[in-house]
DNA sequence: CTTGATTCCGAAAGCGCTTTCGGAATAGCG
DNA sequence: CGCTATTCCGAAAGCGCTTTCGGAATCAAG
C-alpha cells in the first residue's frame, strides 16, 4: 500500500505539489479544469492529507481539549460520555480531533493547562464544574487559549459559558416543596469551593426565604459528590432533634444515597420525608423509590458548547457566548405532601 | 510571551538546534555538562517540544484513538468514561494524547478506522463491544494499525484483547439460581451480533444443560440495550402461559428494566421472580430492590488496556496479549430461593 | 499589433523538530 | 611525539503540507 501524499499526487498529476495543494484547499487561483482533475486524483486515490504535517504548516492545531475533572465519582459520570459526544459531533462537522486529558491531581490541573496551552496541540479547550474561583480559568485567560466552561465560576463576566440556572432551579424546587406543605425543609450540598454548591446553596436559601420560612442553619449539611457522602449526611439530618420533612440535594447521587438513608431508618421516602435531587439522571427512574429531581437538559449540550467553542476559535467574543438554560422539575415518586411529625 | 522554541534554546545557549535537541531526548552523543546546562535552560523557560513538529519528525503519532461505541445508551456508558480515565492515565506516562472519536452511524465505522490509519494521526485504537464479525477489527488488522479489543469476536486468536469470560459467569449465575431451587429460568439476552451477547446465551444454555435442565426457547427474549427493551421483554416472559421464576439479564440496564416490569406486574423481585444482571454497575445498589449481579472487575481495566496498546505499539506480539478475567456474583437484594409458582 | 491586466501555475521558503553525517577537538596508545 | 580512537557538536537534510511571490501564458483593450 503506497502511501498517498502530495507529492505522489503531484506527480501522477504532472502539477507541482503547492498547485495540488492549493486546488485542493479551494484556491481562487486555480483552474476550474484542473481542480477537478486534482479533485478526481483525490478522490481515486482516497487521498487524505496528513493533518499533522498541516498542523505545522498552517500552525492551526485543528483539534480541542476536554479537560476531565478530577475526582471523577462514576455514580455521576454519565454526563461525560454524552459531553463528549456532542463535543465530538460537532467538531466533526470540520474534521477536527477531540483529545481527552486529564490531570493527575486537582493541584495538577493548572500544570496541566500549562503544558496544553503551550504545547499548541489544541486550538481551544473545554472544561467542567469551574470552582467558585477557578485557576484553570485564569490561565486560559492569560494564555488566550479559546475556551468555554461548562459552568461558571463566582465572576463569569468575561468569559463563555454554558450553564443551567441551577440557582432559581433551587427556588422552585423549594417553591414546590413549600406548596406541598414542608416547612423543614433540609439541604445537602456539595463543598462549596464548586461554585455550582453555592449556587444552589443560594437558590436554597432564597426560596426559603422568599417564602417567608427561616433558614435552619442545622438543617444543611455539606457532603462529597458521591452516594454514600449523600447517604451519611441524609442520615445526620435525620437523627437531629427536629428533622426535616423534605431534603433537597445538591445531585442526583447524593440524592440517591439519601433515599437509602430514609429506607434505613425504616421511612418512606416521598410519604414521610420527600426528596429532591438535582441533574435529572435517566437512572432517576429505577430508585427506590423513583427520584423526583431538577433535570438539565443535556440534551445537546455537548454539540452546543463544541459550537460555541468553535464560533470562539472562528474569531468570536467570547463574551458572546454566554448560554443559561433552565432545569425543570420532573416528578417522579420521591416527594409528596407534607404528612405531619412522623418521628 | 516569547514563544519558546528549539532556535530560542539554541540561540539562548550558544549551540545549535539539533545539539540542543539531541541534548533533551538523551542522546549519548552529548557531554553530561552541555546537557544539564540544556536540560537547567529548557526548564528555566519552560520549554515544551512542539509536538506537532516532533510527530512529523518522527513521524510518531504519540496518540491513540478510542473508538467510541456506536448506538450508545446513556444508562449503560459509566463504562465509558472509566476507560478513558484508565486509559488516560496510561498514556499519560508517555506524555502521548488520546483521542476520543465516533463514527456518526455504524456503517460508517469502517470509513471512520479508514480515515484514521490513513491520516495517521494515532498509533493505536482501541475498540468496545466487537460484533461477531467484526469490520473494524479486520480493517485494523489491514491496515496494520495496532489496536486492543475491549471484548472479543468469535474468531479472536490473532489479535489482542481483554475481556471478561461472561460465558462461564452466566453458567455460574445459572448454577446459583439452580442451587436457590429455580428451574424455570428465563434470558434476556442481546442482539447476538454483538459477540459477547451470544457468549452469554451460550453461558446461559451449557449452564442449564449442565444442570440437567433443559432450554426452554420461549423463556429466551432478545433485547436491545436499555432499560426499556429490559422491560418490555420482561412483560412479554412474565404474559406467558408458565412464567420463569428467575430472569437471567445480559446486561444490568436490561436487568433493571425488568426490575420495574416486575414491578409493575405487582409480582417482588427477590421472591416471585428472581433477577440478575450483568456488568456490576455501582448504581445497582440503589434500584428497587437491589439488583443481584456478576460483576466484571472494570476498576482498572483501563489503565489494563492501555498498557497492552502501548507494549503492542512497542513491538510486542498482539497474541501475547490475551487477557481474560472472571466476573463474580455480587448478591444483593434481587434473587431468592425459589418459593412455588405465584401465578 | 502593442500594451497592460488577468488567469493560472511552478518554485521556493518555511512550520519546529529529529537525525544522520562529518569534522574539529581531545584523548589514548605505542 | 605521532597516529589512531573517541568525544562532542555543527550543519544540513528532511517530515508533508501551506502559502507567498513572481513569471509565463492568455486575454481584453486601445
Amino acid at each position: 500500500m503506497q502511501k498517498v501524499s502530495l507529492k505522489f499526487l503531484a506527480k501522477e498529476l504532472g502539477l507541482a505539489e503547492g498547485t495540488v495543494s492549493r486546488a485542493l484547499n479551494g484556491y481562487s487561483d486555480i483552474s476550474e479544469a484542473t481542480k477537478d482533475r486534482v479533485i478526481a486524483c483525490a478522490n481515486k486515490h482516497n487521498y487524505k492529507a496528513n493533518q499533522t504535517a498541516r498542523r505545522l504548516a498552517t500552525g492551526v492545531a485543528e483539534a480541542v481539549a476536554y479537560l476531565m475533572p478530577a475526582n471523577t465519582n462514576a455514580l455521576s459520570e454519565p454526563f461525560v460520555s454524552q459531553l463528549l459526544e456532542g463535543l465530538g459531533q460537532s467538531l466533526a462537522k470540520r474534521n477536527w480531533d477531540l483529545l481527552v486529558v486529564q490531570a493527575s491531581s486537582s493541584e495538577d490541573e493548572a500544570e496541566t493547562i500549562a503544558k496544553l496551552s503551550r504545547s499548541g496541540k489544541v486550538s481551544g479547550v473545554v472544561i467542567s464544574r469551574p470552582y467558585k474561583q477557578d485557576s484553570r480559568i485564569e490561565l486560559l485567560q492569560k494564555y488566550k487559549v479559546p475556551f468555554i466552561v461548562h459552568g461558571r465560576s463566582v465572576s463569569h463576566s468575561d468569559y463563555a459559558w454554558y450553564d443551567v440556572d441551577s440557582q432559581t432551579a433551587f427556588m422552585d424546587a423549594v417553591d414546590h416543596l413549600i406548596v406541598l406543605g414542608h416547612r423543614r425543609i433540609g439541604f445537602i450540598g456539595a463543598p462549596t469551593y464548586y461554585h455550582f454548591a453555592q449556587m444552589r446553596l443560594d437558590g436554597y436559601r432564597s426560596g426559603l426565604i422568599s417564602n417567608g420560612v427561616g433558614v435552619d442553619e442545622s438543617l444543611i449539611e455539606v457532603a462529597e459528590l458521591s452516594d454514600d457522602a449523600g447517604e451519611r449526611a441524609a442520615v445526620n439530618m435525620l437523627k437531629s432533634p427536629m428533622p426535616p420533612s423534605a431534603i433537597l440535594c445538591a445531585t442526583d447521587t447524593q440524592a440517591i444515597g439519601a433515599l437509602s438513608a430514609i429506607r434505613a431508618q425504616g421511612l418512606d421516602a416521598g410519604k414521610d420525608v420527600s426528596v429532591i435531587g438535582y441533574d435529572g439522571l435517566a437512572f432517576g427512574k429505577h430508585t427506590n423509590p423513583p427520584l423526583t429531581t431538577m433535570a438539565q437538559p443535556l440534551a445537546h449540550s455537548g454539540r452546543q458548547i463544541g459550537d460555541m467553542l468553535l464560533a470562539i476559535i472562528d474569531g468570536g467574543k467570547p463574551t458572546d457566548f454566554q448560554e443559561l438554560r433552565s432545569a425543570e422539575l420532573v416528578r417522579r415518586m420521591s416527594d409528596g405532601p407534607f404528612l405531619g411529625h412522623k418521628n
